[in-house]
DNA sequence: ATTCGTAAAGAGACCGGTCTCATAACGAAA
DNA sequence: TTTCGTTATGAGACCGGTCTCTTTACGAAT
């Protein structure tokens, strides 16, 4: 069912029953009346295709996350889309997976169908072609969680370093020294932090150089070598663990770089027969609802993830709606919620 | 930058580019490598929209899901997504928050921009023209988790019936007899199943009629008294175990009828002081990835759900590719996780 | 040399909307 | 009565692809 079938049996012209179910120009009463029930007779339904192709506008934007199924990422979308919804927008989501091909495949296919913006937490900050690309294409993009130092675009993040330096400061006034840092970054076990290239995401680099500078600040000057990679999933993770329990200074304390590491490294160390906070002390980022279950509850690092979510797309759709101005990078600050998991070293 | 614009550079007609461009019919080795240089040079991107507007196909297919923060759906949508992927399909997802109208609006939007099928989780069982007007407008449509009676569509659900009898079964083992089973669905604090209009979707009712044959089946004839609605969020589900346990006769076991009311209701336990499994006896549905870290663990009835999404893909891909036959509804089997949260009543 | 078959390229209609421009109708002002 | 302005409608181009139909070129077979 077309415009110009319902023009027919309305016996108008295209153009007018256009006028009506698009709802544009003007038109009398009458006519009106008289198509819309001959449209609702014959069930016409728009095809937005069509009208997004004349028009330019899908009236969509395009959200590409690292992981749908962390709920840090889940309630970022929600975030999205509440705001995106207000303003009339649609939201199409892809999964990256955290691998770059799966990203840039993404960004084709969502410019391929018009989004009118991007909202992406690159993989990847040290690459950034396909997303300039995006740009010089004409697409508004807003980086979410991630910045990449090398291109001028508005990015929304929440304030890492000081996220970190605050969670180190709070383990140190507990007196540890020993602090261990687990991000889910690919590497071997037993791979430890000598240079920012091990870590492609500035979310996890700015924690980590926070909690370094915390640590030196605290005389602790080989602070690096506790910063883990490759807790990928719970095999790994364990296999990190337990090579920083068995290792020459063993950790009083560990820092996990997002919930997901958080909930394996305790499943690590409760398999390893150690008690929090008794044996070892744990702070994870993010505010994920099991932290409030487990016996101690979890001291974390709140990220007002919702919130950021909801302003990258409020400056999407400001950009979309052509505001003008530099790029901008809005930096939300997190809080530390201390429960029950952080406790002094033996 | 368009064929046009590609045929234009590359001296070629527009036909040919768009053979070039659009990988159909025979063009010689000579020009292909002409336009596709002419391509690359300009940066062309094919417009995915026009494409699918003439094809009549637009290689996305279109999913609906409850809350895709609650960890069940976020884990189908991969299954879902996987499976999509893997045939050569995109996915949009869409929210309906469990809401009949925002489920109704998704279904418009989605069909406007023309998905070539559509995955629903109808959040109301007993409504289904929305439905059937996708299924009258020619969109295949398969329904995940739920089943709508009144419809003849294919559906993929777990067996719940069967699930909630084993979970059943499994507290009764242990001697239970007082077992309540709680539910997000809305309702009042203290109100209990006394008809099936209170549950609108099909898994839950299924889980309900289960756990009450069960109970029946042990000489426990009042077990609908201790089926309650109304856990949609902490502070509901807070005043829902309260006023279950103080009750005239408090139950010595629940079942959570997903994994969000299943944490909610340790939350409101815990609350209480009540201890796990010394006090009451808990099972969840769904093996959610916290119900390991809590102390104890928790007894879960294992949905495959993933597997489940995958399914509803793979059927929905090969209805699109015209297989026909009369719609199937595929039962998944569940099996009972037993860990720690299931005692002797005292 | 003629005929035929096939591969390669071009011309232009088409999808379903939007939107510009032209035209018709009508009431008010001169 | 003529002129003007405004509103309502129609005709048709356009968006960027796909695809059918036609024409041309070329090599093989007769």
């Amino acid at each position: 069912m077309t415009v110009a079938d319902v023009a027919r049996s309305a016996n108008v012209s295209k153009a007018t029953a256009a006028r009506v179910l698009g709802g544009y120009g003007t038109v009398s009463d009458k006519i009106r009346e008289q198509v819309t029930t001959a449209a609702s007779a014959l069930g016409y339904r728009p095809n937005e295709l069509a009208r997004s192709m004349t028009t330019g506008r899908s009236g969509t934007i395009g959200v590409i996350v690292g992981d749908i199924e962390n709920a840090f990422f889940s309630l970022a979308v929600r975030g999205i889309s509440d705001s995106a919804r207000n303003a009339g927008f649609n939201v199409i989501i892809a999964n990256s997976g955290e691998e770059l091909q799966a990203e840039k495949s993404a960004i084709d296919l969502l410019i391929g169908r018009r989004v009118d913006g991007l909202i992406v937490t690159p993989s990847d900050c040290r690459e950034s072609d396909h997303l300039s690309d995006a740009i010089r294409v004409g697409v508004p993009l807003i980086l979410f969680d991630r910045t990449i130092p090398a291109l001028q675009v508005d990015a929304v993040t929440g304030a890492d370093r000081e996220a970190a330096i605050a969670a180190t400061r709070h383990l140190q006034d507990f007196g540890h020294r020993q602090i261990a840092y687990i991000t889910a970054k690919e590497g071997a076990v037993g791979e430890f932090f000598t240079n920012e290239y091990q870590l492609p995401t500035s979310s996890v680099l700015g924690r980590v150089e926070g909690f370094l500078a915390t640590q030196s600040a605290n005389g602790v000057l080989d602070a690096h070598q506790l910063v883990r990679l490759g807790a990928t999933d719970q095999k790994h993770t364990d296999a990190v663990v337990s090579h920083l329990l068995n290792g020459s200074a063993p950790p009083t304390a560990i820092l996990a770089s997002d919930s997901l590491v958080g909930l394996q490294v305790l499943r690590s160390l409760h398999a390893l027969g150690m008690s929090v906070p008794e044996d070892i002390s744990i702070i994870s980022f993010f505010n994920a609802d099991w932290t409030t279950v487990t016996t101690p509850p979890i001291t974390v690092v709140d990220q007002p993830v919702y919130e950021m979510g909801r302003l990258a797309a409020e400056r999407l759709i400001a950009r979309i709606d052509g505001s003008g101005g530099p790029a901008e990078h809005t930096r939300l600050q997190t809080s530390l919620i201390s429960r029950g998991s952080v406790g002094r070293p033996k």
